[in-house]
RNA sequence: GGGCGAUUAGCUCAGGGGGAGAGCGCUUGCUUCACACGCAAGAGGUCGCAGGUUCAAGACCUGCAUCGCCCA
């Protein structure tokens, strides 16, 4: 074995081996409970970030911990087709080549999009891979696979059948970059500064009058329907009923009451109503029966019929024509202002909305389109989160899910794009002769047309009898698709053996971010198609940052990419620090240090097997736990601790605590502690001790090795293989349990006392700056003649691990005339103290204010003890037991610090002597 | 504006009523026969602030401050 560990090939020949066996692939027919999970798709525009390493590390850990526990798992991959994400990085490559989308037309581009998903598209499955994912890739889903797709269909379908999809003309979110309908929340708000114009309106019957507004958007006021005023404002609602002349148009409105709109306590008293450009004012628009002027067109310029439609003044009309929203905004206010109705401009904080995409701005924007009616599907997904059904982990985020469910709005599911699942509805072109329009390669149908929805293409129509259909344009969001995921991989709407089998999955791993873009949405789709919620808990972790806590992006240039990690530092040690940071509730920073750090404990994993593996060239006597050396029964103990801890972290999804505590028992147990204390039972490679120790030396880290598989799989099947152990492969072994049987306090107490002498002789060496090569000579007094007995079986132990050449332990042993000393709590025992005899090499000064330090400690927690034990309160309620450990506290202290004056009197005596 | 979270060692973070912890960093000493990606020892903390509950608060309650996120 190489000196320092090198994953470079390991990695990848182990994983090519666990492929080959076939480890990864599922089975129905395997015995074992089943557990199951979903991949949250990445899309296949992607490469893989930190973001899909943490996400696939702890699915892995999951996945490989119940494998080896003997369940029957399954962990199904696959991608997702990201609609826009995907068509914007096609288009791109079109105009790089100087041709278009539309140049191309609807099935050219579909088929280019394709060619492209064979060759791109499989890039980050690779990755995943890379990082030792045990999914079952013979299950590789797409969501535009032909099974997928089938289930869209279906679901679309029964949807519609069951009054739960419509198609209606609403204001919708708009990006006018990507040509296509947005939902809410793929909307997202960003804090900016604009301006507020405060304009006045005057009144039809007396310009003289004006009513003042107030908008961050005057150019939108051409498309003003209404004006409202507070109903119960005294000094405004007498303009109720009466009409505005509205500037800049040869039209008239109306002023209405609505006190859901205005609100009292904001700059002014008037509020401009654009029904066909603002959420809120399309929702007044409905209050008050108002017309719809849209004023904009589908690239959010200045629309020429829809400024004629708003009678806007003619002159500038022409000017505004085709203009876009910013320089449209400039000419109106410049043409209000020539009228002298701008009566003053603000700055003003608000949020402005930006598609998730491509984060441009996006326009409210009244088009037909298709949207799920949501509050029947919402309801059963509240209660079956409320009712503890489906867990969401960490908790906190339950009413982060509950809130939202209970607030939602009607999903806007049409997307004006052409790479997706395209909606299963057909128009009679008979019967819609006027509804059907197409301009250029686009075609558009008006709200009112019939559509005909069916898994398949109608025939003919049921009202006239016709044959020539159309089909509806638009493609389905993408999340309509991956909302379906956990049963659609699994072979649904066919009945499969697969989905009688996994489904409900077990556990969903999935970040935060698409709580409500994923999470709520299978739980809706699943408890309405399958009528069973499609997991038992979902697991949620945060997203990882860079080491100053910003979010990692591309144009800051703070991106730590997994792959260069994993080259440099190792693919475990990748896993295990994301494993070991993974605190429930918290962001990740992630930092080169700390992987670093990972990878050397890899590598002191390295050398521990190597050490190990030296000394098992003989004979190895395995006899039954009691015979076995108190190192061996300590280590033993421990080992069956860390299980127990390891499991228990893993069912309550604590991967750091189970990772930290792995580390812990690795590094400052098994080779602190445990392998020096072989050492010298193993010296003499042909003694008795020494093939009495060896069974319990590579069992303990045969164990441990198992038990540290799931987190880093690779370095652990490397080792496991070089050492004893049975059957094929560590990936497939069994998980270890604990044995209550090897639990044991009193060899905790018996090697505490053993490594408190070590410690303590250790410390006076290193206060005293006296080299590890000079051996000492050391006493030890003991409280109890049974720790005189213990430490004395030890003596040898104790002798080699403090570097003693003399060592003499009794009850009445005293301290060296020229020595320092230290006390020793025994565990439960009393109080005892470590002489080293330092003839010649004292340094009395470092002594003393060693000594005094600790006094000064005792005294501080002898003084709150003092306080407790004299507060008659205190002795009336306190529980026994805390009282009695108080006293016995306090009485140790007391000891200590009267041996350690003792102590300091005698250096000060020796001081005036010595000199 | 509403909600959630954070504030503990120089940094990153655990801990969640009874003696302040870890990793990294730092200091000192070490070619101790697995490992310098190492070994040993050590320094370093009014647990954001102010009230309250309690025999006992870093932890529970109330308020405040600062930072972050989500939603309007």
């Amino acid at each position: 074995m190489d000196k320092s560990y090198d994953p470079t090939h390991v990695e990848s020949r182990w994983y090519r081996y666990w492929l080959d066996q076939g480890y990864f692939t599922a089975s129905v027919s395997d015995k074992g409970e089943p557990y199951s999970m979903v991949i949250p798709p990445p899309n296949i525009t992607g490469s893989l970030h930190m973001g899909h390493a943490l996400n696939n590390t702890l699915q892995d850990i999951l996945i490989r911990w119940r494998r080896m526990q003997g369940c029957n798992t399954l962990w199904v991959p696959g991608t997702d087709h990201a609609g826009i994400a995907t068509q914007n990085v096609v288009e791109k490559q079109l105009i790089a080549e100087g041709t278009s989308r539309d140049k191309l037309g609807r099935d050219l581009f579909t088929a280019r999009v394709w060619e492209w998903k064979a060759q791109s598209g499989g890039t980050i499955i690779e990755q995943l891979k890379r990082l030792g994912s045990s999914c079952d890739w013979s299950r590789l889903r797409f969501t535009m696979d032909e099974g997928l797709s089938k289930a869209v269909r279906e679901v679309f379908v029964r949807l519609y059948e069951d009054g739960l999809i419509y198609r209606g003309k609403r204001l919708i979110n708009w990006c006018p970059r990507c040509l296509t309908a947005l939902s809410d929340i793929e909307v997202e708000h960003e804090d900016t500064t604009g301006k507020l114009y405060h304009i006045q309106y005057p009144l039809a019957d007396d310009p003289s009058t004006h009513l003042t507004i107030a908008t961050t958007r005057p150019e939108t006021m051409l498309g003003d329907t209404a004006v409202a005023v507070h109903p119960e404002d005294p000094r405004y609602n007498r303009f109720i009923g009466k009409k505005i002349k509205l500037p800049l148009t040869n039209r008239q409105i109306p002023v209405v009451g609505d006190a859901i709109l205005v609100d009292r306590a904001f700059g002014t008293v008037a509020v401009k109503i654009t029904p066909a450009h603002d959420f809120n004012d399309f929702e007044a628009g409905l209050r008050h029966n108002l017309a719809r002027l849209a004023i904009f067109d589908q690239h959010a310029r200045m629309d020429a019929s829809g400024l004629r439609d708003a009678q806007v003044e003619e002159t500038l009309r022409e000017r505004l024509a085709s203009q876009p929203t910013q320089k449209a905004r400039m000419l109106v206010v410049e043409a209000l202002d020539s009228r002298g109705l701008v009566t003053k401009t603000e700055d003003h904080a608000m949020a402005l909305g930006k598609c998730y995409r491509c984060k441009t701005v996006v326009e409210p924007y009244l088009s037909p389109q298709w949207f799920v009616k949501i509050q029947p599907l919402a309801d059963p997904a509240i209660k079956a989160v409320e009712s503890g059904e489906i867990r969401l982990i960490p908790e906190q985020w339950t009413n982060n899910y509950l809130g939202w469910m209970r607030d939602i709005k009607d999903w806007c599911i049409s997307r004006q794009i052409w790479w997706g699942h395209r909606i299963p509805a057909w128009y009679c072109k008979h019967c819609h002769e006027g509804a059907i329009t197409q301009t250029g390669k686009t075609l558009a149908i008006t709200s009112d047309a019939k559509p005909i929805v069916a898994r398949t293409a109608p025939t003919h129509c049921q009202d006239c009898g016709q044959h020539d259909f159309i089909q509806d344009p638009d493609v389905l969001d993408t999340w309509f698709s991956s909302a379906l995921w956990p049963f659609s991989t699994l072979g649904w709407p066919d009945q499969t053996p697969e989905l009688s089998k996994y489904y409900p999955t077990s556990t969903l791993v999935t970040g935060f971010d698409i709580l409500f873009f994923w999470v709520a949405r299978m739980i809706m789709m699943g408890l309405k198609v399958m009528g069973q919620r499609p997991f038992k808990n979902v697991y949620i972790h945060a997203l990882v940052r860079d080491a100053e806590g910003q979010k990692m992006s591309k144009s800051k240039g703070n991106v730590i990419d997994p792959l260069n990690v994993m080259d440099k530092y190792g693919t475990d040690a990748l896993r295990f620090t994301l494993a070991a940071m993974a605190s429930p509730g918290r962001d990740i920073k992630l930092s080169e240090d700390r992987i670093e750090g990972y990878r050397n404990f890899a590598n002191k994993l390295w050398n521990a097997a190597r050490f190990i593996l030296m000394n098992l060239e003989r004979p190895r006597e395995a006899g039954p736990v009691s015979a076995r050396s108190s190192a061996d029964r300590w280590i033993l103990n421990r080992l069956h601790r860390t299980i127990g801890g390891v499991n228990a972290s893993l069912e309550a999804y604590r991967f750091d605590e189970a990772a930290n505590s792995l580390y812990h028992f690795i590094w400052h147990e098994y080779c602190d502690w445990y392998l020096e204390l072989a050492k010298p039972a193993l010296a003499d490679k042909e003694s008795r001790e020494a093939s009495l120790t060896r069974p319990t030396l590579v069992e303990t880290f045969e164990t441990v090795l198992r038990l540290l598989h799931p987190f880093m799989p690779f370095i652990t099947e490397e080792i496991w293989q070089s050492i004893p152990h049975r059957g094929e492969s560590i990936m497939v072994s069994e998980y270890p349990t604990q044995n209550p049987a090897l639990l044991n306090d009193a060899i905790e107490t018996e090697m505490a006392s053993v490594t408190s002498v070590v410690s303590e002789t250790r410390n006076i060496r290193g206060s005293q700056g006296i080299a590890p090569s000079r051996l000492l000579k050391v006493a030890v007094a003991t409280p109890t003649a049974a720790f005189q007995t213990t430490l004395k079986t030890h003596e040898q132990l104790i002798s080699s691990l403090a570097r003693i050449s003399e060592l003499s332990i009794g009850m009445d042993v005293k301290p060296y005339r020229n020595g320092a000393s230290s006390s020793i709590v025994f565990p439960g025992g009393g109080v005892g103290a470590v002489y080293v005899d330092l003839t010649g090499l004292i340094d009395i000064e470092k002594e003393t204010s060693r000594i005094e330090k600790r006094v000064k400690e005792l005294t501080a927690q002898m003084d709150q003890d003092q306080k407790k034990l004299s507060n008659a309160d205190f002795l009336a309620k306190v529980p026994a037991e805390i009282l009695q450990k108080t006293r016995a506290r306090h009485q140790e202290c007391l000891l200590e610090r009267e041996k350690l004056s003792g102590e300091l009197q005698r250096l000060r005596e020796t001081a005036e002597g010595g000199s």
